[in-house]
Order: structure tokens, then sequence, then C-alpha cells
RNA sequence: UGCCCUAUGGUGUAAAGGUAGCACACCGGUUUUUGGUACCGAUAGUCCAGGUUCGAAUCCUGGUAGGGCAACCA
């Protein structure tokens, strides 16, 4: 690192590398702390790969807590859906597993300490009252009746709220800080209440819980967290952090705030996300148009691609929407240099190629990656009656179509070149078969016909393809911002051609034994991966990830 | 009528008083047996007004705009 040259650092790596150099920490320990209340999605996957990513990269430790608190909305279900995604995004919690329920005994100790100190006290005040002494943000608030009770009195009183003497919501227990505090969160917070509910770790032991800031910043000092690294919402909690920090003399974490990720096109927040499961708008959380991480691998993106998003979005504290655009990029680049090429066509028309002789078929060489020469070649069977994609064909085209039309001239992918000789059509207009003739000597490989062919088209040989359905996804919502009007409802931006769901598609036979999960280029079209969800006994399903980059320009 | 945070091309993100750079998107071109990839090029930016300075995206003052803050949620 020394002398190394000017790296862009964002202000998170400044910061650790300043608290490095002057030796405040010999190294670093972060934490990714999720409720296992919900399914992570794409902004969680920005915040694993910084707190994960930075003991990375200066070889610390890095803990994964689950900040179990609440357990009437959390389940062992998410908690293992969540280590589920984040091993499989590639990060590994070298710091340790840990579960805040694990230190309900020593929040508890904290909670006596400060009790003892004459700062904090129970409250019998309903939630109403309490909130109407809070004040509002522009005035300030009033002092609860009980906030002068003796320290003796309060430890009687919270000792009795944990032995369960109390029925729920009967009391809580207050930090004692400022009711004129001009942050809101200073103003006397709660810090624990009375609730009877089983919690999924510590069953029925305790009927008192602390409240998030009274267990987050304790469980990072306890765990010697160095860089509590956190979205933006939680800047108005420092000052209470710190504040326990102080009054309890616990090792001193420091948190800091970044920007939460917004995506273009889509939504983020796990109420809203919650809300299209419940209402069946999508499958389930792993919707492949769902930016959950376990919708997004099974759309077909790869750990990989995400990472390499996430480092390329940035770091800052400024209010951000991402352009979908940037992942889909990502994904791209990735499966360009990985993917194996396959052919498949999605809306098949026979192309017949009349000049080629009947029950005769051979073998065509073709290459399964061009970045990649160590992936090898695979064999195409080829004959006289082949499946063309529909609008490969059109009947009236001018200079710039390279593909099929009356007059023109195409090579097929790996075999050969072939000019249009005519077409059927129904009664209706609806084009049945394509009839071609081929150059015998324009072979791939060993073309010596001499003739040019603008377009390349792909095609898969009649008689050994494979059926198949694939669904084709397009954005969900058709609002850059669907939760960002002030006047209308993110539901008003559903987009009703999100899911376009082709059956009859024709596959090169080699796709008959491709895995689930593995990402395929179909060539010209972009990349499909099987879906085992949605496959049935003798249907193979294919989602389409994201299609190729598409530079022509029509018309 | 408060407190906190933030303002750089279309979208993100760098530049720590000294040439406003990078990526995505968009547009044009070269190569191409994927209208893909790769490569080359173009367009495009410091919220506003003052001030300090030889010099300001950066420092100061005042505006403006956006976001956050009043769950016994996290």
């Amino acid at each position: 690192m020394e002398n190394s040259p000017a790296k862009d650092l964002h202000f998170i790596e400044q910061i650790i590398e300043e608290d490095l150099k002057s030796g405040k920490h010999a190294a670093i320990h972060t934490r990714f702390p999720p409720e296992p209340n919900g399914h992570l999605h794409i902004g969680h996957a920005k915040a694993i790969c910084l707190s994960f990513g930075m003991a990375e990269e200066y070889n610390g430790l890095a803990n994964l807590r689950f900040d179990d608190t609440n357990p009437e909305k959390e389940s062992q279900a998410y908690v293992d859906a969540i280590k589920k995604d984040v091993s499989w995004l590639g990060f590994k919690w070298n710091g340790g597993e840990y579960y805040t329920s694990d230190y309900f005994e020593q929040l508890y100790s904290f909670a006596l300490k400060l009790i003892d100190m004459g700062a904090a006290y129970v409250d019998h005040q309903g939630p109403e009252d309490i909130a109407s002494q809070k004040g509002t943000p522009t005035s300030p608030g009033s002092d609860s009746p009980y906030r002068e009770r003796l320290a003796e009195e309060n430890r009687a009183l919270f000792e009795q709220m944990r032995a369960g003497d109390f029925p729920d919501g009967h009391c809580v227990l207050r930090a004692k800080i400022d009711m004129g505090h001009a942050n809101m969160h200073m103003r006397d917070p709660i810090i624990y209440r009375i609730k009877r509910a089983h919690h999924q770790r510590t069953g029925n032991r305790w009927c008192i819980y602390p409240m998030y800031d009274f267990a987050h910043g304790q469980s990072d000092a306890l765990e010697e967290i160095t860089h509590s690294l956190c979205t933006l919402e939680f800047e108005v909690h420092r000052p209470l952090y710190d504040w326990f920090i102080e009054q309890l003399g616990i090792f001193s974490s420091r948190q800091i705030e970044f920007a939460r990720l917004n995506l273009s096109y889509t939504i983020m927040s796990k109420r809203k996300l919650l809300t299209l499961v419940e209402q069946g708008v999508v499958d389930g959380w792993d919707d492949p148009r769902l930016p959950t991480i376990s919708g997004l691998r099974r759309r077909g993106y790869t750990p990989e691609s995400i990472r390499s998003f996430c480092n390329r979005i940035g770091i800052a504290k400024r209010e951000n929407i991402i352009d979908v655009s940037l992942l889909e990029f990502s994904l791209r680049d990735h499966l360009n240099q990985t993917a194996h090429r396959t052919m498949a066509v999605l809306d098949p028309v026979k192309l017949v190629i009349v000049n080629y002789p009947e029950g005769n078929s051979e073998q065509l060489p073709s290459e399964n990656n061009p970045e990649d020469e160590s992936a090898g070649v695979r064999n195409l069977p080829f004959s006289r009656t082949l499946w063309m994609e529909r609008d490969d064909f059109k009947l009236e085209a001018n200079k710039k179509w390279f593909r099929l039309a009356p007059g023109k001239t195409v090579r097929l992918k790996s075999a050969y070149i072939v000019r249009y000789v005519d077409h059927v059509m129904d009664a209706d207009g609806v084009l049945q078969e394509v009839h071609v003739e081929y150059f015998e000597n324009s072979k791939s490989g060993s073309d010596v016909s001499g003739i040019k062919a603008k377009g390349t088209l792909h095609w898969v040989n009649a008689a050994t393809a494979i059926d198949a359905e694939v669904r084709l996804y397009d954005r969900l919502f058709n609002d850059p911002a669907p939760d960002g009007h002030k006047d209308r409802e993110f539901m008003d931006f559903l987009n009703p051609h999100s899911l376009e769901v082709r059956t009859g598609c024709k596959l090169e036979a080699s796709l008959a034994e491709a895995s689930a999960g593995v990402p395929y280029q179909f060539t010209r079209l972009g990349y499909f991966s099987l879906d085992a969800g949605y496959a049935t006994e003798g249907r193979q399903v294919f989602n389409r990830a994201v299609t190729l980059r598409d530079g022509w320009k029509q018309g």
C-alpha cells in the first residue's frame, strides 16, 4: 500500500485508511446486520459488498449478525434464506455468525447499569401519551411524570418487567436524555418493551425485548466492530448510538452512513416487495422480475455480475437512482466471457434448403465461445429442414435489411450461405415456410464460394430440435421511479407486459442436458438459463436474463 | 417553521486550492460467420449569488433544491 498510486478511494475507504494509519485500529472489523424478517435484495447486496468487501480489502474480519430483536416479524426461514443469499454472492462471514438475541442477557445488564446511573427510567404511560409528550420536530417535548423516579425503584420495576409481572404494554424502559433535544431520537427513547412473543431462538425465555437503538450499537460494541456501516436513514440515530457507548463505557464502534441503492424501473422497499408477492402480482420472492437476490439468481444473474455491479456504482452520501442498464451491462460483461453459445429459435418457421439432398445430414463444428478458446467446439446436426426465427424474414426489405427476404443472401451460423428461393404462406397470410438454396462450397471454415453475406442467422436442425418454453422478461414497472411519485401509487406503474411466455420454442439438441441455473447465450438472442422451478415433467423452461445489446437501428 | 445530510454531463462516480477524469447510456465509425464482442471517436457537467485567493467543483457567507427525523419496527 505504501506509495500506491492515488487510487480513487470512496469516503469510507478513506476513513478506514486513516484509522489504520493513525493506529486507532490495528485491523478493521465490520458486520452485515440484517433483520430476518424478509428477503435480501440488490440494495442489500450493495451493503454486503461494502461491509464484507472492506474487510477483505483491508484484511479484516466481517460478521454476519441477525438483528433479531422483534420476534413478531422474524423467522428462522428468513435466517436460512439470508445465509443462502450471502453465500451465493460469494461472501464468507470470517468474523463469525451472530444473533442479537444471544446478547439479551448482556443487554439486560447494560439496561440495569443505565438505571443505576440514573440514566433510564420505567414509564407507565401508554403509547399515545408518550408520543404526545415527544413533541414534534419543530417543537420540544415534555417530561414524563415518571421521569424522576428513583433508581432503586426503577431497578425493581425493570426486574419485574423481566420477571413477567406486568402484562404486555404495561410499561417501558426509557433512556433519560433530553425531552427538548433537537434530535427526536434523543427525547428519552424507549429502550425496552414488554412483548410476549415466541422468539425463534430464545423461545419464551424473555418477555421483554430491547429496541433497535439499545441493541444494535451494543452488539457492535460486544463484537468490537470498528466500522459499523449502514444506510443514511440511520444518520439521526448516530448521536444516540454514541450516547450509549459513552454512558456504558463500551467499545467505541463508529457508525458511518452511506446512501442506499435505488435502481431505475423497480422498487426496493421490503414492504412494497411483500405487497407484490402477497397480491400475486409476481410468483413469489424469487420471481425473476424482482430485484431480490433470489429473483436475480433465478433470472440468471451471476454472483460475479452482481459484485462487479456493486463495485461500479460507488459509495457516497447523496441519493441516487442507478440506471438498471448498468446492472444489465455487468451481467452481459460477465456472461460474454463465460457463457457457452448455443442456438435456439423462439418463434420458429420452417426453413427448407431445396437443393440439399433429402435424407442427408452432416455434423458442423461450432465454437462454444469465441471469447474463450478453451470452451471448445461442439457439432451441430444440419440437414435439409431447419427452424429459423420468424422475424428473420421480411417480404419487403431495403438495403439495411441483412436477413432473409426475396433476393437476399445470408449465412447460416457455422453452416452455409443460402439464397432465397421462395416462401409459403397460409390462407391468412401467415408465413409457413421459407425456401432457400445453399452454396455447397460456402461451408463454414472452408468457404471458397467468394460470396459475401451481410447477415448471419441462427437456426436449429428440425429433426433433432427439442421443444421448450422460454420466458422473456421486461421491467416490472413502466416508470423509472415507480415509488417516487407523491400523487400516484407504485402499483399504478406496473408493466402489463413484464412477462412473455413463449411455447413451442426449438432448441438445439445439446440443450437437453442443460442444468438449472447454468447460463447460456442463445446466439443473437441473449442469455438464458434453465429454470427447474417452472419446469414440469418433459417440459423444459428457460428464463431470459437479459438480451444481447442491440446496435441495429431500424428504419 | 426546528435539527441533520446532500448538491459535478442523461445516470452514477472521481478530482483533498492548480489540466474537471472514469463508467453506463446515447450518437458516429472500424473489425466481425452473433446487427454480439473488441477497438476508435463525438456530444454532454461543477445548483444560484456574493466573497477569500495569482488561481475555487473544492474554502467562507447567504440563498435555492432534494432527502431524512415525531413506531412499545429495524
